[in-house]
DNA sequence: GCCCAGGTGAAGC
DNA sequence: GCTTCACATGGG
Protein backbone atom coordinates (compact mmCIF):
# COMPACT_ATOMS: atom_id res chain seq x y z
CA UNK A 1 0.00 0.00 0.00
CA UNK A 2 1.19 3.55 0.00
CA UNK A 3 2.27 5.30 2.62
CA UNK A 4 2.35 3.90 6.32
CA UNK A 5 -0.30 3.05 9.40
CA UNK A 6 -0.41 2.64 12.74
CA UNK A 7 -2.41 2.43 15.20
CA UNK A 8 -2.31 3.58 18.48
CA UNK A 9 -4.54 3.04 22.39
CA UNK A 10 -6.38 5.58 23.54
CA UNK A 11 -7.77 5.97 27.40
CA UNK A 12 -9.85 9.60 27.71
CA UNK A 13 -8.89 11.23 24.30
CA UNK A 14 -11.75 13.56 23.24
CA UNK A 15 -9.77 13.91 19.30
CA UNK A 16 -12.49 16.17 17.74
CA UNK A 17 -12.79 18.65 20.66
CA UNK A 18 -9.33 18.48 21.08
CA UNK A 19 -7.96 19.17 16.71
CA UNK A 20 -11.16 21.64 16.78
CA UNK A 21 -10.79 23.61 19.91
CA UNK A 22 -8.89 26.72 18.81
CA UNK A 23 -5.15 25.42 19.30
CA UNK A 24 -4.41 24.29 16.06
CA UNK A 25 -6.09 25.57 13.03
CA UNK A 26 -5.57 23.33 9.98
CA UNK A 27 -7.59 20.15 10.98
CA UNK A 28 -10.32 19.34 8.53
CA UNK A 29 -13.07 16.74 9.41
CA UNK A 30 -14.07 14.67 6.14
CA UNK A 31 -15.24 11.17 5.34
CA UNK A 32 -15.05 10.56 9.35
CA UNK A 33 -11.82 11.34 9.37
CA UNK A 34 -9.34 14.15 10.58
CA UNK A 35 -7.04 15.19 8.11
CA UNK A 36 -4.05 17.92 8.75
CA UNK A 37 -0.33 18.48 8.85
CA UNK A 38 1.82 18.23 11.35
CA UNK A 39 5.61 19.50 10.57
CA UNK A 40 6.11 17.80 6.89
CA UNK A 41 4.09 15.62 7.13
CA UNK A 42 0.14 14.83 5.69
CA UNK A 43 -1.90 13.05 8.39
CA UNK A 44 -5.19 11.17 8.34
CA UNK A 45 -6.38 10.45 11.86
CA UNK A 46 -9.57 8.53 12.94
CA UNK A 47 -10.45 7.84 16.29
CA UNK A 48 -13.01 5.06 17.54
CA UNK A 49 -13.68 3.19 20.56
CA UNK A 50 -10.49 3.91 22.19
CA UNK A 51 -8.24 3.36 19.08
CA UNK A 52 -6.90 6.31 16.94
CA UNK A 53 -5.86 4.82 13.15
CA UNK A 54 -3.11 7.27 11.77
CA UNK A 55 -1.95 7.32 8.13
CA UNK A 56 0.68 8.63 6.42
CA UNK A 57 1.16 9.60 2.85
CA UNK A 58 4.93 8.00 2.64
CA UNK A 59 6.28 5.67 5.26
CA UNK A 60 7.78 7.12 8.27
CA UNK A 61 10.81 5.56 10.18
CA UNK A 62 9.09 5.82 13.77
CA UNK A 63 5.77 7.93 15.17
CA UNK A 64 7.19 9.92 17.94
CA UNK A 65 6.85 13.10 16.25
CA UNK A 66 3.04 12.10 16.57
CA UNK A 67 2.48 10.72 20.06
CA UNK A 68 4.46 14.22 20.92
CA UNK A 69 2.30 16.26 18.57
CA UNK A 70 -1.04 14.32 20.28
CA UNK A 71 0.60 14.22 23.68
CA UNK A 72 -0.99 10.74 23.67
CA UNK A 73 1.30 9.17 26.66
CA UNK A 74 0.17 11.60 29.03
CA UNK A 75 -1.92 10.57 31.82
CA UNK A 76 -5.08 13.27 31.25
CA UNK A 77 -6.69 11.93 35.02
CA UNK A 78 -3.61 12.84 36.98
CA UNK A 79 -4.00 16.41 35.60
CA UNK A 80 -7.48 16.68 35.85
CA UNK A 81 -6.87 15.81 39.66
CA UNK A 82 -4.82 18.97 40.02
CA UNK A 83 -7.79 21.50 39.14
CA UNK A 84 -9.47 23.19 42.24
CA UNK A 85 -12.59 21.39 43.05
CA UNK A 86 -14.98 24.43 42.53
CA UNK A 87 -18.31 24.03 40.60
CA UNK A 88 -17.07 26.19 37.77
CA UNK A 89 -14.18 23.80 36.90
CA UNK A 90 -16.30 20.93 37.51
CA UNK A 91 -18.53 21.42 34.64
CA UNK A 92 -16.24 22.40 32.39
CA UNK A 93 -14.56 19.17 32.78
CA UNK A 94 -17.84 17.23 33.02
CA UNK A 95 -18.49 18.74 29.44
CA UNK A 96 -15.92 17.63 27.60
CA UNK A 97 -13.65 15.32 29.74
CA UNK A 98 -11.19 14.02 27.04
CA UNK A 99 -9.89 17.14 25.96
CA UNK A 100 -5.93 17.55 25.57
CA UNK A 101 -3.35 19.99 25.02
CA UNK A 102 -1.76 19.52 21.86
CA UNK A 103 2.50 19.87 21.33
CA UNK A 104 3.07 21.93 18.56
CA UNK A 105 5.48 23.21 16.24
CA UNK A 106 6.87 26.68 17.83
CA UNK A 107 7.13 28.47 14.86
CA UNK A 108 3.71 27.48 13.60
CA UNK A 109 2.07 28.53 16.78
CA UNK A 110 3.36 31.81 16.85
CA UNK A 111 2.54 33.04 13.47
CA UNK A 112 -1.05 31.20 13.75
CA UNK A 113 -1.69 32.87 17.08
CA UNK A 114 -0.14 36.22 15.64
CA UNK A 115 -2.74 36.24 12.68
CA UNK A 116 -5.65 35.55 15.49
CA UNK A 117 -6.50 38.40 17.04
CA UNK A 118 -10.08 40.01 17.02
CA UNK A 119 -10.79 37.45 14.93
CA UNK A 120 -13.13 34.22 15.20
CA UNK A 121 -11.26 30.68 14.91
CA UNK A 122 -13.28 29.67 11.58
CA UNK A 123 -11.33 33.40 10.18
CA UNK A 124 -8.39 32.29 11.70
CA UNK A 125 -8.73 29.11 9.74
CA UNK A 126 -9.39 30.66 6.37
CA UNK A 127 -6.33 32.85 7.11
CA UNK A 128 -4.27 30.61 7.74
CA UNK A 129 -5.47 28.02 4.95
CA UNK A 130 -4.99 30.64 2.20
CA UNK A 131 -1.18 31.46 3.76
CA UNK A 132 -0.46 28.03 3.37
CA UNK A 133 -1.87 27.38 0.02
CA UNK A 134 0.28 30.17 -1.55
CA UNK A 135 3.13 30.07 0.14
CA UNK A 136 4.15 26.76 1.56
CA UNK A 137 5.93 24.31 0.34
CA UNK A 138 3.50 21.05 -1.65
CA UNK A 139 3.91 18.15 0.61
CA UNK A 140 2.75 14.82 -1.02
CA UNK A 141 -0.76 13.52 0.18
CA UNK A 142 -1.70 9.73 0.05
CA UNK A 143 -3.89 8.89 -3.64
CA UNK A 144 -7.33 10.50 -3.73
CA UNK A 145 -6.79 13.05 -1.03
CA UNK A 146 -6.60 16.77 -1.88
CA UNK A 147 -3.29 18.86 -2.53
CA UNK A 148 -1.93 20.42 0.32
CA UNK A 149 0.58 22.38 1.74
CA UNK A 150 3.45 22.67 4.35
CA UNK A 151 3.01 25.49 6.83
CA UNK A 152 5.32 28.09 5.61
CA UNK A 153 8.73 28.95 7.02
CA UNK A 154 9.90 31.76 8.52
CA UNK A 155 12.29 32.55 5.71
CA UNK A 156 9.19 31.52 2.98
CA UNK A 157 7.53 34.51 5.02
CA UNK A 158 10.14 36.90 5.18
CA UNK A 159 10.69 36.77 1.78
CA UNK A 160 7.54 37.78 0.92
CA UNK A 161 6.03 41.57 1.03
CA UNK A 162 3.64 42.66 2.95
CA UNK A 163 1.11 43.30 0.13
CA UNK A 164 1.50 39.64 -0.53
CA UNK A 165 0.29 38.81 2.91
CA UNK A 166 -2.42 40.96 3.10
CA UNK A 167 -3.90 39.11 0.24
CA UNK A 168 -4.52 35.81 2.46
CA UNK A 169 -7.29 38.42 4.32
CA UNK A 170 -4.64 38.92 7.49
CA UNK A 171 -5.57 42.76 7.46
CA UNK A 172 -3.32 44.76 9.85
CA UNK A 173 -1.92 41.43 11.44
CA UNK A 174 0.42 41.27 8.29
CA UNK A 175 3.15 43.82 9.21
CA UNK A 176 3.48 42.09 12.16
CA UNK A 177 3.68 38.69 10.92
CA UNK A 178 6.27 39.37 8.49
CA UNK A 179 8.42 41.72 10.49
CA UNK A 180 8.15 38.72 12.98
CA UNK A 181 9.06 35.82 10.39
CA UNK A 182 12.41 38.42 9.82
CA UNK A 183 13.50 38.41 12.98
CA UNK A 184 13.13 34.59 13.02
CA UNK A 185 14.91 34.15 9.41
CA UNK A 186 17.26 36.75 10.63
CA UNK A 187 18.82 35.05 13.51
CA UNK A 188 17.50 38.03 16.04
CA UNK A 189 15.40 35.58 17.82
CA UNK A 190 16.04 31.73 18.47
CA UNK A 191 12.87 29.85 18.79
CA UNK A 192 14.67 26.33 20.01
CA UNK A 193 16.09 28.65 22.53
CA UNK A 194 13.02 28.28 24.49
CA UNK A 195 12.49 24.92 25.44
CA UNK A 196 15.45 24.86 27.77
CA UNK A 197 14.32 28.66 29.82
CA UNK A 198 12.31 29.19 32.58
CA UNK A 199 8.67 30.48 31.72
CA UNK A 200 8.96 33.67 32.84
CA UNK A 201 12.45 34.25 30.53
CA UNK A 202 10.75 32.32 27.61
CA UNK A 203 7.70 34.54 27.52
CA UNK A 204 10.09 37.39 27.82
CA UNK A 205 11.52 36.54 24.41
CA UNK A 206 8.54 36.21 22.78
CA UNK A 207 7.19 38.92 23.94
CA UNK A 208 9.99 40.73 21.72
CA UNK A 209 8.21 39.83 18.55
CA UNK A 210 5.82 42.53 17.55
CA UNK A 211 2.28 41.76 17.85
CA UNK A 212 2.66 39.81 20.51
CA UNK A 213 1.47 40.83 23.78
CA UNK A 214 0.54 38.44 27.13
CA UNK A 215 -2.29 36.26 25.66
CA UNK A 216 -0.69 35.15 22.18
CA UNK A 217 2.96 34.75 24.38
CA UNK A 218 1.04 32.43 26.76
CA UNK A 219 -0.84 31.02 24.14
CA UNK A 220 2.59 30.02 22.19
CA UNK A 221 3.92 28.92 26.30
CA UNK A 222 1.20 26.62 26.62
CA UNK A 223 0.43 25.07 22.70
CA UNK A 224 3.82 24.79 21.70
CA UNK A 225 6.35 24.67 24.76
CA UNK A 226 3.56 23.02 27.26
CA UNK A 227 4.26 25.42 29.88
CA UNK A 228 1.48 24.40 32.45
CA UNK A 229 1.92 27.70 34.01
CA UNK A 230 0.80 29.95 30.68
CA UNK A 231 -2.60 30.73 31.11
CA UNK A 232 -3.48 33.21 27.71
CA UNK A 233 -6.75 35.00 28.70
CA UNK A 234 -8.79 35.71 25.92
CA UNK A 235 -12.54 37.61 25.77
CA UNK A 236 -13.57 33.79 26.15
CA UNK A 237 -11.89 33.62 29.03
CA UNK A 238 -12.02 36.42 30.44
CA UNK A 239 -15.68 36.06 30.48
CA UNK A 240 -16.03 33.06 32.43
CA UNK A 241 -13.47 34.29 35.44
CA UNK A 242 -15.43 37.40 35.54
CA UNK A 243 -19.35 35.34 35.47
CA UNK A 244 -17.93 31.98 36.96
CA UNK A 245 -15.64 33.18 39.91
CA UNK A 246 -16.11 37.00 40.44
CA UNK A 247 -20.01 37.35 39.53
CA UNK A 248 -20.29 40.42 41.93
CA UNK A 249 -17.19 42.31 41.95
CA UNK A 250 -15.29 43.61 38.93
CA UNK A 251 -11.53 43.07 39.18
CA UNK A 252 -9.21 44.85 36.86
CA UNK A 253 -7.23 42.54 34.50
CA UNK A 254 -4.00 42.45 36.16
CA UNK A 255 -5.70 41.13 39.34
CA UNK A 256 -7.29 38.67 37.35
CA UNK A 257 -3.97 37.75 36.06
CA UNK A 258 -2.66 37.30 39.69
CA UNK A 259 -5.69 34.91 40.06
CA UNK A 260 -5.38 32.48 37.70
CA UNK A 261 -1.07 32.36 38.47
CA UNK A 262 -2.39 31.04 42.52
CA UNK A 263 -5.59 29.42 42.45
CA UNK A 264 -5.45 26.82 38.91
CA UNK A 265 -2.66 24.65 40.25
CA UNK A 266 -0.13 23.18 38.32
CA UNK A 267 -1.59 23.08 35.47
CA UNK A 268 -3.14 25.88 35.05
CA UNK A 269 -3.08 26.14 31.67
CA UNK A 270 -4.72 22.81 31.67
CA UNK A 271 -7.73 24.48 33.43
CA UNK A 272 -7.40 27.12 31.15
CA UNK A 273 -8.48 25.53 27.83
CA UNK A 274 -11.60 23.36 29.73
CA UNK A 275 -13.01 26.61 30.64
CA UNK A 276 -12.11 28.30 27.11
CA UNK A 277 -14.38 25.25 25.43
CA UNK A 278 -16.98 25.42 28.11
CA UNK A 279 -17.82 28.80 27.68
CA UNK A 280 -17.62 28.33 23.77
CA UNK A 281 -20.06 25.46 23.32
CA UNK A 282 -22.21 25.57 26.39
CA UNK A 283 -25.81 26.35 25.43
CA UNK A 284 -26.47 29.91 25.33
CA UNK A 285 -28.85 31.58 27.70
CA UNK A 286 -31.93 32.84 25.81
C1' DG B 1 -26.57 48.75 9.81
C1' DC B 2 -24.86 46.79 14.35
C1' DC B 3 -21.75 44.13 17.51
C1' DC B 4 -18.27 40.86 18.08
C1' DA B 5 -14.09 37.92 17.32
C1' DG B 6 -8.45 33.05 21.31
C1' DG B 7 -5.32 41.48 20.97
C1' DT B 8 -1.74 44.70 20.40
C1' DG B 9 0.53 49.11 20.19
C1' DA B 10 0.29 53.88 20.30
C1' DA B 11 -1.75 57.99 21.64
C1' DG B 12 -4.10 60.61 25.05
C1' DC B 13 -4.88 61.91 29.66
C1' DG C 1 0.54 54.99 35.57
C1' DC C 2 -4.34 53.86 33.34
C1' DT C 3 -7.92 54.41 29.46
C1' DT C 4 -9.14 54.89 24.69
C1' DC C 5 -8.63 54.13 20.09
C1' DA C 6 -7.25 52.29 15.33
C1' DC C 7 -6.34 48.46 13.01
C1' DA C 8 -8.99 44.59 8.51
C1' DT C 9 -12.23 41.34 7.78
C1' DG C 10 -16.18 38.44 8.03
C1' DG C 11 -19.96 35.96 10.85
C1' DG C 12 -24.28 36.29 13.11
Amino acid sequence: MNGCQQVFALRNYDLAATLASGQAFRWRYRDSAWHGVIGPRWVRLHAADNLLTAQTAAPVPDWNWLTHYLQLDLDLDRVLATFPSDDAMRSAVAACSGLRLLRQDPWECLASFILSSTKQIVQIQQIIALLCEHHGSAIEVAPGHAAIHAFPSPAQIAALSEAELRACKMGFRAPYLLATARLIAHGKLNLARLESMSVVEAREQLLQFPGVGRKIADCVLLFAYGFQAAFPVDVWVMKALRELYFPKRRPNPQRLLRFTESYFGTHAGYAQQYLFHYMRTRPRLA
